[in-house]
DNA sequence: CATGTCTGTTTGAACACTCAACCAGTTGGG
DNA sequence: CCCAACTGGTTGAGTGTTCAAACAGACATG
């Protein structure tokens, strides 16, 4: 053993591949979520976030989850989801109960104005997502592009809230 | 013609690879970003928008960009970019000057001690970066990963003003 | 050379998110 | 039991981003 490379590791920069990749990255995420929030905040009045959160109560039994695990699939702190979906109570899209077994948690429930909301908007969104996203791409790139994210999740999310 | 389809157009949804792919995107595009801005605000105290103005700069010539230029590398609106020029200007960080050609624009520079910081983050920057992006992928995957981001730029960026 | 329009930038208010601190309820040993 | 450690959730302060409005300089057209 010769150097100290091994032991005091210098920078491994990016290749040129990698940053092209990088730089191609950062620029489609920034400007498609920021077109969509745009188009939300245009047409409904609010965030995409919170457009996830509507989102996902409606997939759920009885429209209803507990807190932690609604930020849990919407990739949401606690803190944020807590200022979230205090500001969709106060529009009365949902609301808020203590848990029977548990009494720590809190449900979240969708309301039905809440499903309107959501009923009503959800078109245009997804319009958008096909328009952005998936008009650009193949067939094969789309299940490139899941199984990319999907890599880059196990590393970042072990428990794998995200993935149904 | 006998049915209105064609007029009023119904919603296209998502097939089930579509939004399995669209759920994977959000999920490890929020994870990523999110660690990568805890990554920086602990250890340099300001997030990675910021970082991306001080890198793009220290590749400019005379290690200035005039600010709508600026803008359009990092991807920010003009507001964004001012609120946040204005205070890596107070950190000392960058100076901002009139342009002397257009009375109008301003030039951003890079200041020593702005290169210094750039220089200090940038290691565990990169290394976040390979941690938690490409070292969670194969060499094919980084090519089909710029390839999908290109596309998505093509549709959302007419100006290619993030591609070189 | 006047005037309307467009471009580049800044500003302030409104809003969303982060972080750290906090409180209440639960759990698991002594 | 009791108490410490942990879990689920909320709060407020600080910070970053957005949006609309403003402003000055450039440009073009009559």
């Amino acid at each position: 053993m010769s150097t100290s490379a091994t032991i005091q590791p210098v920078t491994r920069w990016l290749s040129a591949e990698e940053q092209r990749a990088w730089l191609a990255w950062l620029g489609a995420t920034e400007l498609l979520m920021g077109s969509l929030d745009a188009q939300l905040q245009r047409d409904a009045g609010f965030p995409h976030a919170y457009y996830a959160i509507l989102a996902q109560l409606s997939h759920a039994p009885d429209r209803t989850l507990r807190m932690s695990d609604l930020a849990g699939v919407v990739n949401a702190s606690p803190s944020r989801l807590s200022h979230a979906v205090g500001k969709l109570e106060e529009r009365g899209w949902v609301t808020r109960s203590p848990s029977t077994c548990d009494k720590r948690s809190t449900m979240c429930t969708l309301t039905d104005a809440g499903f309107d909301v959501l009923a009503e908007q959800a078109p245009g969104h997804v319009e958008a997502v096909r328009k952005h996203l998936f008009d650009a791409l193949t067939p094969e790139q789309v299940g490139q592009l899941e199984q990319i994210c999907n890599a880059v999740l196990d590393g970042l999310d072990p428990s794998g809230s995200c993935r149904r």
